[in-house]
RNA sequence: GGCCCGUUCGUCUAUCGGUUAGGACACCAGGUUUUCAACCUGGUAAGAGGGGUUCGACUCCCCUACGGGCUGCCA
């Protein structure tokens, strides 16, 4: 019977606990958010533990990309990295505590034997569960041979998940098999790692995705049989593709890093992420710290969610106009290093310092910032597109170089700009939009670009002069 | 096959027996405008199907369909 009362009084502990063999996935990244968020709301510890029990599967490649990525979306762990594997005697230390009780027995069935015994009860309709003829065997009559440690599992009855997500769901022991806890290179299995692991490491809420609801059950036959407190479960619906269908590659990207290329600042994809599968209300967009005070278990749906990049798109776009303007110059150094792209020089890093309040909230992305900023970084001469060259046409450039010298002793303010363009547009007899296509074109050497009058003061009086005179032939 | 979970606009979701079923993204129309974007206004759009329970069901129960997961000496 879970206990979940007297946990309600633990300190929250929450982990991530991905195994190291492939990159962090989406799927992954969120499931790491939800405890993160879930502890950090609560003044409790999130940890991160590294499933490497599978040493075949496992690399250390894998190990530093999931960090990397956990660190790109800012979640942030308490206290070192636990490596499952390195607490493999402790593991065969609990699985020989058991055989001791008696809630685990030796078992010496071969692979094969296994085998051939699931073929039978396939073939019959039966439950395709093993059971070991070594169960209740008289420990006196074991062989001398290699052996697995499995858990004595009831037969008979029912085990009770009390999920916050998904409620009581009551799994029947007879579809339950006697796990493997130790294999018979005295490694422990999966099963055994996560029970003892969580349980020493103090969780208090197991956050995971929902494809270990079944095991739950398993699991929590380990902490009966070692009279140990069972967490708070909590199972979350995985993420799907844009067509529900599992998320893989298929669909596009998956891992992290890919989203961190693609040029996604990561307040957005955390927000994005948050509320995705979860909601408290009508909140859509909020900072990481609100998101933190709101998070709960009771907001988490039942439905696994589909991933929609144009949401994400938008929730980034958000997060990209609220941010700061320092930060943002940091985060896009960051992504040109993860996109594999050059950095910028010391004078682009400059002007995009500039410009970045009059194009940080028309970009959704990183690259898009680049596109919107493309003014600024780009170095004399402007190369122009084709739709702006055919602005520049010999009366455009007259009326440019009427402009420069009015340029040269204007105070360089949005207001006194504004006065001379104005002017200019009506001593000309034009409208205004007709005099700013040839100045865009001048400027940013294209026809779509921010105001003209921003350019300017990104730009700076001298650049703007050699520009528009370049331009104007 | 068996077991478990799920199913509200195209998508993410609100609703926790009584609402004209709300919001957001996307989409469409209009507006603003110096281009693009942004922005503003309005609009289209949903309870998988069938049975119950109830004065009353999106909400509770059952069945079906569909989707997903588990069924490993993988995690």
């Amino acid at each position: 019977m879970p206990a979940a009362l007297p946990l309600a009084t633990r300190p929250v502990v929450t982990r991530f606990a991905p195994s190291p063999t492939g990159y962090l996935h989406i799927g992954g990244a969120r499931t790491a958010l939800f405890n993160w968020l879930f502890a950090r709301g609560r003044g409790g510890k999130f940890l991160l533990r590294i499933e490497d029990t599978d040493r075949e599967r496992s690399t250390p490649e894998a190990t530093a990309a999931i960090l990397k990525g956990l660190s790109w979306l800012g979640l942030d762990w308490d206290g070192a990295v636990v490596s499952q594997f390195d607490r493999k005697d402790r593991h065969a230390e609990v699985a020989h505590q058991m055989l001791d009780r008696g809630t685990a027995y030796k078992c010496f069935s071969t692979t094969e034997d296994i085998a051939a015994f699931r073929a039978l009860a396939e073939a019959r309709g039966s439950y395709a569960v093993f059971q070991s003829p070594w169960r209740d065997a008289d420990r006196a009559r074991h062989p001398d041979l290699p052996y697995v440690i499995r858990m004595r599992a009831p037969r008979s009855g029912e085990t009770l998940i009390e999920d916050s997500v998904q409620g009581t769901v009551r799994i029947k022991n007879e579809t339950l098999d006697d796990m493997i806890c130790l294999r018979s290179d005295a490694t422990p299995t999966y099963m055994l790692a996560v029970v003892v692991d969580d349980h020493d490491m103090e969780v208090s809420h197991v956050i995971r995705g929902d494809d270990h609801l079944n095991n739950a059950a398993r699991q929590q036959m380990i902490y009966s049989a070692m009279g140990w407190q069972v967490p708070i479960w909590a199972h979350i619906p995985l993420i799907h593709g844009p067509d529900g269908k599992k998320l893989s590659k298929r669909h596009g990207a998956t891992g992290v890093d890919e989203y961190q290329a693609m040029g996604y600042p990561a307040a957005g994809m955390r927000n994005y992420l948050t509320r995705l599968g979860w909601a408290q209300g009508d909140a859509e967009i909020f900072s990481t710290a609100e998101a933190v005070a709101m998070f709960d278990l009771d907001g988490i749906g039942r439905a696994p969610a589909r991933l929609d990049f144009k949401k994400l798109e938008n929730t980034c776009g958000h997060h990209m106009a609220m941010g700061n303007d320092a930060a943002l110059l940091h985060e896009l150094a960051a992504f040109l290093v993860a996109a594999n792209r050059p950095a910028l020089t010391p004078l682009q890093q400059d002007r995009m310092a500039r410009a970045m309040y009059c194009v940080k909230d028309r970009a959704k992305t990183f690259p898009e910032l680049l596109e919107k900023a493309a003014f600024a970084l780009a170095s004399r001469p402007v190369a122009c597109d084709e739709a702006a060259a055919k602005t520049l046409d010999p009366v455009s450039r007259g009326i440019l170089k009427t402009l420069t010298p009015q340029l040269q002793n204007a105070s360089w303010t949005k207001a006194a700009l504004e006065l001379i363009l104005t002017n200019a547009a009506t001593a000309h007899d034009i409208g205004f939009g007709k005099l700013a296509s040839p100045l865009r074109a001048a400027l940013a050497g294209r026809t779509a670009t921010p105001s003209v009058y921003d350019m300017m003061l990104v730009l700076g009086r001298d650049e703007t002069m050699v520009r528009l005179t370049d331009a104007a032939g």
